[in-house]
DNA sequence: CTGGCTAAGTGACTACAATCACATAATAAC
DNA sequence: GTTATTATGTGATTGTAGTCACTTAGCCAG
């Protein structure tokens, strides 16, 4: 599907570049839009491509040698994923899955790479982008270290929590939650274990489900006690 | 302490800059020594130097929000780590810690920064670094997903074996091993678990402790086989 | 509206690693 | 050489999350 360059500036990440770059990157990329549960990259292969997501919500995800699904990260909208070989033309590490019906933006890596010799600006976010990676899986392995099974599922919800929420201490909504198994394997938890502990943020009225698309958090102030281990379940 | 020149090209990532440069970063570098446990660099600062690794074994460390350490990776003799500040001009995001008494080589951000303008090959090649720092993330956290506890210390322990005897499947010796507690915290296992794996392994003469500096490893192919969970400990 | 399917809730049971509490060994410090 | 300190080894006990085996609910397609 055709790609408008102002589809593009939609992701602050391009959104700096100018007009005419924008132009001709968009003639290069390709709308995708994916199911749930649909394979948007292949952990091995290159993929000569960097996702950019418009809509949905992507989680990358790894296999133990004995099979085992492990969640590494969440990918919201704006952001993008598949830019390791940007930096070392290696193969995409892991795979990175649908968890809602997703619409991407397929950008060619030689592309990005030319702009990125025209615009240092780009290569600039490129790895400050990277650097923020490194930084949320080193969080995301310090909240596996946590030895309270529902502080780190409250951790995890609260990372989930929009960022004004956050802030202010309101009650918020999470658009599209993860299942609680795709929250069991970032956490390294079985699906049962989540369940529980969603129980009781429910009885306790922390949280509230909504159908399968929303996830109320009404008291906010309270999965914050609890994520940062003020306050037991 | 003062750097020369040859002491920098003696890191791979230095190497194929010219003399001259060399020269200008050396004189702005200074050696420290650190004695085991000693702090190399602080969580939460700005810390403006890259610290290269000449000699030792140093480990990234985190802390849950409980006070429960949490090991994040190793960094061997050659490689460098605190460089992430480079990119985004953000703190030092974990604790590095000396394993063993180690001599490292600091060169201050700024100047490697001047560097990057004039040799845009230093740029690509902390790129791959950087690339290659988000792989053994990614793969540690893989490891951790593991059910199988022993399965989860010969991985770790593999990937301590030297490259060369890891193709071969030849005898090894891991120098400076790191000790139960702190593979324990690589592991999210407790350090009496480490040890007890490591009782068996060296009844089954897999591996052989030599005082606190040199771990031999005996039968190479074995560990391997463990590792991949071909065999059960 | 009715299957079919996926997600979520729940009890019972169990395995297994954490914890505790030491003993012992090996280094480092004096 | 002797003491202090840190690392390691080991048994006993316990808590807790995983697993199993279902049930129930919610959603979508026809």
């Amino acid at each position: 599907m055709q790609v408008t360059p102002e589809l593009l500036s939609a992701f602050p990440s391009l959104k700096p570049l100018p007009p005419a770059t924008l132009s001709r990157l968009a003639q290069e990329s390709s709308v995708r839009k994916f199911a749930r549960r649909g394979v948007v990259l292949t952990a091995g292969v290159r993929e000569e491509f960097v996702c950019f997501l418009f809509e949905g919500r992507l989680q990358g995800v790894d296999f133990t040698i004995d099979g085992r699904e492990v969640g590494l990260y969440f990918v919201e909208p704006g952001d993008f994923c598949g830019e390791l070989g940007m930096f070392d033309h290696g193969p995409q590490p892991e795979f990175v899955i649908a968890l809602t019906a997703v619409v991407t933006v397929f950008v060619p890596m030689e592309s990005l790479r030319q702009v990125t010799l025209e615009h240092p600006m780009l290569l600039k976010l490129l790895g400050e982008r990277l650097a923020a990676r490194v930084r949320q899986l080193t969080r995301q392995r310090s909240l596996l270290g946590l030895p309270n099974i529902s502080q780190r599922v409250c951790c995890q919800l609260w990372l989930l929590v929009p960022d004004d929420a956050r802030q202010n201490l309101q009650a918020s909504v999470i658009n599209n939650p993860p299942t609680h198994m795709e929250i069991a394997i970032m956490l390294n938890l079985s699906r049962e274990t989540v369940s529980r502990v969603f129980q009781i943020l429910q009885t306790r009225q922390i949280v509230r489900r909504d159908g399968t698309s929303l996830l109320h958090v009404s008291d906010t102030a309270a999965l914050k006690r609890l994520a940062e281990g003020k306050e037991e379940l």
